[in-house]
Formats: structure tokens, C-alpha cells, sequence
DNA sequence: TATGAATGAGGATTCATTCAT
DNA sequence: TATGAATGAATCCTCATTCAT
């Protein structure tokens, strides 16, 4: 028979990151994904059954590999939490460092739906975001973080200014280097903008 | 009785932001727009050129109307930088504090073009993201903000994250009042997470 | 505005007939259809939710005017029940006596599932299944017919061979004329093929 | 265990006979076809040249089978040509009887084809149609039954009506007994409708 | 023979936009 | 201005068939 040569079901992932990437979810055709993966159109149903199965599967890899990341983290007991936190914001930026494409797919119209609909897919994202919490709600009770903070809404808070900040990366990685807003990002978040050197 | 002039441009953007909100930029149906604002299909084409126009239009109307505001912030010489921008993110919060559907509308999927184009319609909002940053910059001289701060960066983070809250709010506004989100947005960009009562 | 010029409505559902007829409903191309209506494709669904719905109304419209015809022969007190049925079977075959492709289009695949479904489109052809048994129990009550006769399997067998021998003369109209075969049919329901002659 | 030459043709067949039932035979996937022949797509094309090919051999062994039957009953010279008729309707009947699936596999649309076309599959109908009328024949020629009916048109009729009842029975063998047809059908065709018992 | 991954032509339907009135 | 019937390009997805193994 003939058999599977390469591997179709990644490369048809591949492309589809790039152009959901360059057109948006509502602009990327089949058929420019099939191209550029080097199949037929046909191919691309073998693997996924429709244009959104696909997008799933972008979003559920990404997230499922970045929960398992975080696990990891969290699971060590020779780091404070002060340094879980600020794995996590790192693990976030270096799931994206070398992959504009894949920022950009993943944040353009589409993922908006996000949270928002109960699709299994979302199961991941759900569970980094979790712990995430989790993470946060422990500095709150070792005295680290402010137990004034409300954690779902500074969790959405950090996540939205982040997602922002890598899609406009994503859009023009030139503009300005990832590390820099990475160290931004996190002096952001545990300092706040005022000055502490002040009275 | 409605009178004539005037009123059909008002009514359909008005029902488009209905629209826009419930359904996201694409899924969007002129027929629809028109039907709610109680007008002909084709006397939405008399008053915009084309459905893009009419999503421009909220955006620029929303965006001017807000630089208008902040600028006026901004002229007073009775308040203080701090001051100044504590009523940037009340401007932000205010504009949407009735309206999820505003919320929606703008936020949802197809606004992610925002910053990326260089259309005319885009200018109020560079306005306005100029301003907020020359406030900072007043902020950072007068040893008020921390100077190690990037502001574009800064900046953006800021926007994404109080869009992303703002989103999750559209969609679902009793899960958590505007203004508990208002109050810690203002006390975690400018305090971060850290607890300042630690030693 | 463009108003609506000439009959679309009725050009759209003649040509259906037409290109029903001549390649059976799974191989009627809307394109085809439009074509020959001398409509854009768009305008086909203007006037029709989709193929389906152009099959149905084309269905609908039939029997409608089929029962519409019976009913009045029914409510006719001058006329014998005998005759009544023999005005039946006039009925069926006048109504697609110069019409070979309404024949085709109707009976052609994908009318099997006539009786099937219960889709409201479906109730004139009831109704006239329904009248049609009522002419014949009312035979049977006067004597003129045997009693022991299903009127169901009968009505159906009788509906069945019209319906073939129909969709025989319509795809080669010139082998065999119309009325010999309604000759033909009203001789065999009512005296069946034995010969009253013979002893 | 089974064994392998034979099998997977017959099985093949079987499966189509199913799957053309259930779902007529524009809505019968090869792919449904080869699963419940517990065989490979590829080793579909390996018997049968394509979707027709298999419809084609179904309906080809139903009437060679039925055709061989009506042969040996026109060879007995022990019975007589009214028994003859009687036993090719007994035929038809029995063919289906405890086989409603391959009722509906014969008589859903894509059948309509059949006599319009030329194909040698069709011989093995046509020779049953010939012997049906040959039989027919001589029942006029032994005055047993009516001269003046037209051979053709009534052969047309009962089949016709016998296809309609029988896809009727097959969609809900439940309604109504196939001997409770069958009974109806023979009177029917010999008796007609008319109450013999009038004066 | 047997397999099933790969193919790609084909078609129903949508909907932003136009334009004759 | 106002209308809404008319347009047709555009695209997702299906599925019979092929062919390399």
C-alpha cells in the first residue's frame, strides 16, 4: 500500500501555524495550507476532520507541552515560589522564542472564543492556567505576593499583556528583542511602575 | 417620530456594535445590521462603504472620544502625574462601563489588525496610546515611575491586559464587577505582586 | 430598486423540473439549474432555502393541484362513485399528460422517499392518497367494488404501477401513447386481466 | 476460520447489498461497504471495477436467479398458464421474502435507470420480462385472459405497482404481512376491482 | 491478491456588494 | 436618499478511485 512517507500530519501542522499566522483564522484557506504542506487538499481531511480541528490542535499541543512544563516546575521543591513565578513567565516566553509563527497563529481572531467555550481542546490551557493560580495562591499564603490581589483577575490581567505584547512581537519581531520585554514583563508584574527607590 | 436625517447613520452603527459584539467581525451579517437598525441593506452602503468602514467607524469614534477625554486629563494643572494616571485607566474603564457590547464589538476577533495597519481610522487610538506614554514618560522624570521601565512595552502590556479583562467581562458581566477589576489593575501596575509589607 | 422583473420565482422552478428531469435529483447541479432559469446561481437561493427545498416546492405544487382537482370530483353528486374513480385515474394521467419532464423530475430518484417522511411539503400528496381511498371504500359500500380488497395495498399498487409506467412513457414519450396506457390501467384496476368471457 | 478465495467477493456483496439499502445508493460509501465486509477499500476494486459495478452485480444475480426460476416453471407442462402466472407473481414475492434489504438495495433510487440503459447486466431482467409476457401471451392465446390488454403496458403496471408495495413493506415490513400483499396482488391483477358478485 | 494512504475534481451554499428604480 | 432584488466569486468539504508497497 502506499505509505505514509514523512510525516504529512506534522507538516500539514506546520503550514497551517504559518498560515493561520500570516491570515488570521476566518482568512487562512484549505487549500494554501495544503500547498504549502506539500499535499493534496484531500490530505489535509485524512488527518483532521475540518479546518477547526486543526486550529484545536495547534492550541492543545502548545498548551499541553507548556502545562507539562510548568508541572515540572511546580513539582521542584528546591526553587521558592518567587522563582516558580518566575519560571512560568518564562516558560511562556520560550515557548514563543523562535516562533513568531506560532505566537501569531495562535493569537490572532479565533482564540478570542477562549475560556469561553468548553471544547476539550481547551483542557490544557485550562490546566497551565490552574496552576498558574496555584503558583500564585502559594506566594500569597508564604507572605510573598499582596493577599489583597484578586488571583483571577491579575491571572487574566498578566495573561492579556502578555498575549499582546507577543503578538505585537509576532507581527514585527524586529521591532523589539523578546528578552527585553520578557524582563519587562517580569519586573512589571512583581514591582509594579513605581519607582520603590522613592520616599 | 424618528426624523430623517441624521438618525439612519447613528442607528446602524449602533446596531452594528450589537452585531459586531454577538458575533465577532466575521460572522457578522450586514442583512443582520440592517435589520436591527431598522433600514434598507442598501442604505447601509449610503452611509458606509463597506463593512470594514462601519467597524472603523466604532473604533475611531470610541478611540476619539477617549484621546478627547485624556487629553483634557492631561491639560489640567491641578492634578498630579500619579493622579493623571490613575484617570487614564478610569477613562479606559468608563468608556466601556455600560456597554459590554462596545466591549465585545471592538475587542472581539478582527480588531487584531489594531496598530497593525496605518489606516487614517487608527490615528485617535495612536493619539490616545501616545499620550498615555507621554504620561508615563511625565511620571518617570518626576521619579514618580521607574525609570528601567520601557514604556512601549510597558504600555502594551498594560492595553493587552486590561483588553483581555475587558473581553472576559463582555462575555459574561456578572462573573466579577467592573470595578473590583478597575481596583486591581490600578493597584497592580502600580505596586506589582510584591507584598511591600515584607520585610 | 431593482425590481423583480419577469417570473425568477417560476423560471427557477421550471428549469429545476427540466434538469431534475433529465439527471435525477443527486446529479441536478444548481449551477445547471440557474443556467437554463436564466438566473445567477445567487438568485436560486433567493427564492429557495436550498436544492431540497426547490425539489419539495416542485413536489408540493403537484399534488396540491392534483387533490384541489379530486376534491371537486368528489364533491360532485352527479357523478357515480365508478366514475369517480375512473375521473381519479384521469386526473393522474392529465396532469402530466404534455408534461414528460414534470413526470421525470417527480419520479425519478429521490422521490422513494415519498410517504416516508413526514415533511409538511408531503401533506397534498396524503390528502390525495387519503380522498383516493375514500372514493373506493365508498365503492366498496355501494357494492361496485369487492370488499375484500385491502384498499391500502391496492392504492398502493395501483399508485406504484402509474407511477412506472409513467416514468417509462416520459423518458421515451414516442413508444407508446398516453392514453392507450390510461386505457390500459383503467381497464385493469377495475376488471383485472381475466376474461369475463369466458365460462 | 475462513477461507480465503470466494469469500471476500461474496462478502463484498452482501455488505453492498446493506449499505445500498440503508442509505440508496448516492448515499452508500465504499468505505461503509468494505467495513462491514470486514475488507480493505483496495480490496473492493479488486472485484468490482467501481460503485456501479457492485449495484449492477446485485441487481444482475437477482434476475438471473429469478429468471432461472420463472424458466423451470414455464418448462413444467403439469401445470397450466394460469398457474404459471400465479407462480411468477409467487416468485417476485419469494425473492424478497425474509429479505427486506435487498428490497430496498434493488428498488431505492438509482434504480430508476434500469431499462433505460443497455448494459448487459440488464439481460438477465429483460429475459424475465420477455418470459413474463410470453407467459401473459399465451394466457390470451388460451382466452384465459383479455385480449385486449396491451402486454407491455400491463406487464409495466404490475411491476410497477409490485416495486412500489414491496419498498413500501421493505422501509416497515411491520405494517402490513407480505402474504397479506401477495394475496391482494394476485386478485388484484386476475379480478380487478369490480364486484363479480353484481349482476 | 490485499492494503489504505493519498488524491483532487466537483458542487452546494454564503453573503458582501451593486444598481435599477 | 432609500430600497432590496440580484449578483457571482469564493471556499469548505466529500468521497470514488488509484497505486505504491
Amino acid at each position: 500500500m502506499r505509505t505514509k512517507t514523512g510525516d504529512k500530519e506534522k507538516d500539514i501542522l506546520e503550514a497551517a501555524i504559518s498560515v493561520f499566522a500570516e491570515n488570521g483564522y476566518h482568512n487562512a484557506k484549505i487549500q494554501k495550507i495544503a500547498i504549502l504542506a506539500g499535499v493534496a487538499i484531500g490530505s489535509v481531511y485524512v488527518y483532521y476532520k475540518n479546518k477547526e480541528a486543526i486550529f484545536s490542535k495547534i492550541v492543545e499541543r502548545l498548551w499541553t507541552d507548556l502545562y507539562n512544563q510548568l508541572q515540572q516546575i511546580d513539582d521542584r521543591a528546591d526553587i521558592s515560589t518567587a522563582e516558580k513565578f518566575d519560571a512560568l513567565i518564562d516558560v511562556l516566553f520560550d515557548a514563543f522564542f523562535d516562533k513568531p509563527f506560532l505566537a501569531r497563529a495562535i493569537i490572532s481572531e479565533g482564540s478570542n472564543q477562549i475560556e469561553k467555550d468548553n471544547n476539550a481542546y481547551m483542557e490544557p490551557y485550562r490546566n497551565f492556567m490552574t496552576l498558574g493560580e496555584k503558583i500564585v495562591e502559594d506566594g500569597i499564603k508564604e507572605n510573598i505576593f499582596n493577599p489583597n490581589i484578586d488571583i483571577k483577575i491579575v491571572r487574566s490581567f498578566i495573561f492579556g499583556g502578555f498575549r499582546f505584547l507577543l503578538y505585537q512581537w509576532a507581527c514585527a519581531p524586529q521591532d523589539s528583542s523578546l528578552s527585553l520585554i520578557r524582563q519587562n514583563v517580569k519586573f512589571f508584574c512583581k514591582k509594579g511602575m513605581l519607582n520603590s527607590n522613592m520616599a
